[in-house]
DNA sequence: TCCTACCTGTACCATTTGGTACACACGCTT
DNA sequence: AAGCGTGTGTACCAAATGGTACAGGTAGGA
């Protein structure tokens, strides 16, 4: 049914492109072929169907955000404070909204169960669990709060990213993610906590 | 063109109660109407139009929200450490799970600018804010600072949610949200940052 | 009784939807 | 030359879409 080669990579990267500034919304595999600049012919061709089309686009999502992850962990020179921020200013950047306001759109999606958009769940907070916690450990936390330290830092950052994007005051989430970066210089070196449960 | 009533005040409700359960999705104006028990002739009556009858229902989101919110802060009679606990036991409890799963379906839809869901957005941020920082002002903290911790604790909240409702994973999330409660009674009494700026 | 407001069913509309059938062209091997 | 994998255009389909026209029902007030 679907099929490989040169035509179709092209294809899923300027598919990736147009969803990322456009997002999906109602649009129908006519209008992704014209705005993509083939024929919906094409796309089925290609991906099958429209979900296909669109669980491709996921994927290639996913893959964007391992790369921007991986190029900041790379380049981590000082403390992990200092990496926070850094990465910080690049996920709130405004070049960056188009590609997370695709990405909330999807996860949204995903959550309610469209097919299109579920491959985007697979790893969507594990993955980052996993590449936060090893410069936690390297910093000298200890396995498992480096873990949960790690998940903490994911969710401060996604719930300021929906801020931002809501209300676009970039001031206002800077300086919440500065005061919770403070919370961890200014707390004992081991801030484990977990061992207190949360009561219902 | 869009009618008032109580017809109209029963259609509300009911689409609001399907929409949670079952998420907006791709779901036609004639699915809604079969599902809500009535004729896609009533809902264009009614709404004037489909992207009328998903406003209505954005609209009364934001209301269940403000509600549970009300509710708790009314209840509050401990510290805020402990009214946090018990804000986030019932954020995380499993039978909200389908209306925050329609939240974040509308945010993703309102942040690419589906008209059928942008009223979503209106205070979205804000509102909840305000209500944290009222607390907190009561608990001793600047007025500057407690509107800042507020904003800090919208984003870890939201951020655990998109989390527990993509893994699951309850323990996890309620371990974060611990650490993140115990950093504040850890750290200094008056733990404000954003002296410090977020470098680009 | 008539009028008006609210509510609802049937039938219909043009348009668009995702997907298919089929013919065809290119480049490569055999 | 023949075959094959890859790619593409044209034409078509039944089904579903959002929305409308129109007729009518029911209650209450004048």
């Amino acid at each position: 049914m679907t099929q490989a080669g040169p035509a179709r990579e092209r294809l899923v990267r300027a598919a990736v492109e147009y969803v990322a500034e456009h997002g999906v919304g109602e649009r129908s595999l006519r209008q992704f072929a014209t705005a993509l600049g083939t024929s919906h012919r094409m796309l089925i061709y290609h991906f099958g169907s429209k979900e296909g089309l669109l669980v491709e686009v996921a994927r290639a999502m996913e893959q964007r955000q391992r790369d921007l992850l991986a190029e900041l962990d790379a380049a981590a020179t000082d403390g992990f404070s200092d990496v926070a921020r850094q990465f910080w200013a690049r996920l709130a950047d405004p070049a960056m909204r188009p590609n997370e306001r695709l990405f909330f759109e999807l996860y949204g999606r995903a959550l309610q169960g469209d097919p299109g958009a579920l491959p985007l769940l697979d790893g969507v907070v594990d993955a980052w669990v996993d590449a936060l916690a090893q410069p936690l450990r390297r910093a000298g936390a200890a396995p498992a709060d480096a873990r949960t330290r790690a998940r903490l830092g994911v969710a401060v950052a996604r719930g300021l990213l929906l801020d931002l994007l809501a209300t676009g005051d970039r001031a206002g989430v800077d300086t919440a993610m500065e005061q919770f970066i403070a919370l961890y210089e200014m707390a004992p070196a081991s801030a484990s906590a977990g061992s207190r449960s949360v009561r219902g």
